[in-house]
DNA sequence: GTAAAGCATATTGTATACAATATGTCGTCG
DNA sequence: CGACGACATATTGTATACAATATGCTTTAC
C-alpha cells in the first residue's frame, strides 16, 4: 500500500540479481544466461538487460562481448585494491564531518555493543558492522563523496561475505570500532583516522588468506 | 582493416551522446527524447537506452520515471564537492605511486610548457590539462583507484568546459603544475599533495563564479 | 471567464521478433 | 587416431511492436 509508484521493472531485477550475488547465490565466474534469468524473474528481456549492464558498470558483472554475462569474479587483488580505497574515503568522509557529537557517539557505540554480542550470528553481525561505519561517516557533508562510499562498500560486500563465519573477526573489529569511538570522544580526530586506516588494513589480512592469497598486502602503504 | 571487431551500437551511442554532453552540445536539463536521439545517432531505441541508462548511472543523465531522461545540471554544489573527492584521489594514487622517476618529472614538464603555450586554444589546453593530470597519477599501481578516478575526472570536464576561455586560469595552472613537479624532484612527496590539493582549491574558487555560485568554498577544508 | 474533466497525442516502459555471432557436434579427410 | 570443416543449436545484439503513463488541448459546467 505504502508506494504509490511503482518501481521499474529494470530497477527491481536490478536489486533482485544483486542481491542474488551480494548472497552468493550467484556465485563468481557464473555464466549469466539472459532469457533463462529472465524467464526466472517473470521479466522481459529488455529491462533485465538494463539491470545486468547497469550491475555491470558497477564491477559486480563482466560483459564479453557476443558471450554475455558473467558474474565477475572475487580476486585477491581487487580486495588488495578496494580495502585502500575505502579506507581512504572513510578517513575523508570522518575528516569532512568533523569531531561527532555525543549521541552519534553513544549511538556508535551502543550498535557496536550489538556487534560483539551477534559475533555468532555472521549474517545480522555483517548488518551490524554495515551499519556501524554508515554511522561513522553519516557526518560527512560532501554527499557525492557518500554516494562513491556506498558503491565501495556494496563491492566489499561481497568479499566480508565470502570470509562471513569468523566469531574472532568480528570480536577484533568491534574492540577496533571501540578504540576508533574512544580517540573521537577524546576529540583526537587523526588519531580515529589512523585507528581506522588500521582497522581496514585488519580486516583485508584477514580476508586474503579466505579467497586464496598467497602473497601480503603491505604493498599499498 | 584495423579493428576486427566492431564495438557493440550501446557502447558507441554511450560515447556519442558523452562527448555531445560534454561538449555542452547537449545542454543541462535538456531533454533527450530517445526516439528523436535514435533516429539522429542511426540506431535503434534499444541500444541507445542502454546508453543512456549507463550514462545515468555516470551521472550525466537524470531519470524521471515515466518522464525520460534529462541532461544532469551543472550546479555548484556538485562542483564543490566533486572537486575535493578529485583532489584526495589524486593525493592517494600520487602517493601510492611513490616518487616518479626523472623520466616522468620531465614528462610531465614537457607536457606542462605546451600547456602554457597553448593558453590561447582553449580546447587544446584542456586536453593537454587532463593529459598532464593523467601522467601525474599514472604510477599509481591501483588500477581500481585510477579507473574511479578517471570516472570523477570525466564528470569534472563538464565544468571545466563550461568554464573554459580564460587563458589567466591556464597560467596559473601551469605555475602551479610547475611547483607540484618540483616538489617532486626535490623528493618531497608531501609537498607535493599539499600543493595538488591547493591546486584543486585554485580551481573550484576560478570555477564558482562561472556557474552561478555566490557563496565560498571554504566548508569543506 | 475560469476551472475542471475528458479526450487526443506524445513519450516512456516492456515485450516480442528478428539478425548476427559464438559454440558444440558430427562427419570426413589425411 | 587426430584435426579440420560444415552444419545445427544456443545465445547475444538489435529492431520493432505494443502497453502504460504523462502531457496538452478542447470542451463544458458553473
Amino acid at each position: 500500500m505504502a508506494r504509490i509508484r511503482a518501481k521499474p521493472l529494470h530497477a527491481q531485477a536490478r536489486q533482485a540479481v544483486l542481491e542474488r550475488i551480494l548472497r552468493g547465490e550467484l556465485a563468481p565466474d557464473t555464466r549469466v544466461v539472459e532469457s533463462r534469468l529472465a524467464e526466472d524473474l517473470g521479466v522481459s528481456r529488455t529491462p533485465l538487460r538494463e539491470a545486468l549492464m547497469h550491475l555491470e558498470r558497477e564491477g559486480f558483472l563482466k560483459l564479453e562481448p557476443n558471450r554475455g554475462f558473467f558474474v565477475a569474479p572475487l580476486s585477491a587483488e581487487e580486495a588488495r585494491e578496494l580495502y585502500p580505497i575505502l579506507a581512504m574515503m572513510e578517513c575523508e568522509a570522518l575528516r569532512l564531518g568533523g569531531l561527532p557529537g555525543t549521541a552519534r557517539i553513544e549511538y556508535l557505540g551502543s550498535v557496536n555493543e550489538r556487534l560483539a554480542e551477534a559475533a555468532a550470528d555472521s549474517e545480522r553481525a555483517f548488518q551490524l558492522n554495515a551499519e556501524w561505519h554508515t554511522i561513522l561517516t553519516s557526518g560527512c557533508p560532501n554527499r557525492t563523496l557518500l554516494k562513491m562510499l556506498a558503491g565501495v562498500r556494496r563491492k566489499m560486500y561481497r568479499y566480508e561475505w565470502a570470509s562471513l563465519p569468523q566469531a574472532a573477526r568480528i570480536e577484533a573489529a568491534a574492540e577496533q570500532h571501540a578504540a576508533i569511538a574512544f580517540a573521537l570522544e577524546q576529540g583526537d580526530a587523526d588519531g580515529a583516522g589512523r585507528d581506522l586506516q588500521e582497522h581496514w588494513q585488519t580486516e583485508l589480512d584477514a580476508l586474503l588468506p579466505r579467497i586464496g592469497a598467497s602473497a601480503d598486502s603491505s604493498g599499498g602503504r
